[in-house]
DNA sequence: GACGATGTTGGCAC
DNA sequence: GGTGCCAACATCGT
């Protein structure tokens, strides 16, 4: 589900209903969500005031008057600020007022607590909307294929699969082509192509594939302007050609072949 | 029912 | 530092 603009609406969409609440008591229920010491872990955060919500990457970052705690939503993560308690509720957290729930049907996401900022945000590449053009074209010189980078979390924190297929398609650069070879013109398109796109989504409220969901159970709409992810077979945008479907980095990668030249 | 695919990441071998 | 492959897990479509 998530990649930075859904994290992103899912912040923003949290934040106002957490931010200078006191967590009281917190069920966590997934050895896969909170591996350790469960129970450690929610004593730990019992009477702990939320300060601030933050999105770094595809994380959330949620500072507490001790500490932090961590959370990447993976493939089907949710949070959200009401609700049942369903069968893949794994967390819920209540507050003094209101309570934050967090549901995760395939467990690849995680909530971590750390004494200082987490070391797999510290490891994370500079932010797509931040990045100089300069910044970006001088980590582009990798000996790698484009659509690997942008899966790369180190190169930049927050591109995943949908939105390096469609940053792509909108440079008109094939996800094979070479990092380190891509020309002045084209690495300048790409990087404005990135920006536009997560900045897009974020207004729309990102793209809705299965069943994602911000905080407040609001679906995004970034999905309807797709022009490659899950368009195999349909007709291109541009040239009237078919979009196909292949597998780089061994994630299904989407593109036209007659607008995307390696 | 079996099989393959799904928005992510990490570990391993090479 | 790369790449390729597999792993975690549940669900849905063919």
């Amino acid at each position: 589900m998530p990649e930075l603009p859904e994290v992103e609406t899912v912040v923003r969409s949290v934040r106002p209903h957490l931010v200078g609440k006191r967590i009281v008591a917190a069920d966590l229920t997934s050895p896969h969500v909170t591996p350790g010491n469960r129970g450690a872990l929610a004593k730990r955060l019992v009477g702990r005031t939320i300060q601030s919500v933050t999105r770094r990457g595809k994380f959330i970052q949620i500072a507490l008057d001790a500490g932090f705690l961590t959370v990447h939503l993976g493939m089907t993560g949710k949070l959200l600020i009401s609700g049942a308690v369903e069968t893949h509720t794994y967390g819920v957290f209540t507050l003094d007022d209101g309570v934050l729930l967090y549901h995760d049907p395939r467990q690849f996401g995680t909530i971590e607590w750390s004494p200082q900022v987490h070391p797999r945000v510290a490891r994370l590449g500079p932010e797509p909307l931040e990045i100089t053009l300069e910044e970006f074209r001088a980590r582009l010189k990798r000996k790698t294929k484009m659509k690997s980078l942008l899966l790369n979390q180190t190169f930049l924190a927050g591109v995943g699969n949908i939105y390096a297929d469609e940053s792509l398609f909108a440079a008109g650069i094939h996800p094979l082509a070479s990092a380190e070879k891509l020309s002045k013109v084209r690495a300048e398109k790409l990087w404005a192509a990135i920006r536009g796109i997560l900045a897009h989504s974020i207004e729309l409220g990102g793209s809705s594939i299965s069943d994602y969901v911000d905080a407040e159970g609001k679906k995004g709409w970034f999905q309807v302007e797709h022009r490659v992810y899950g368009r195999d077979g349909e007709a291109c945008a541009q040239c009237g050609g078919p979009i196909r479907k292949t597998l780089v980095a061994q994630r299904g990668t989407h593109f036209c072949p007659v607008c995307q030249k390696r």
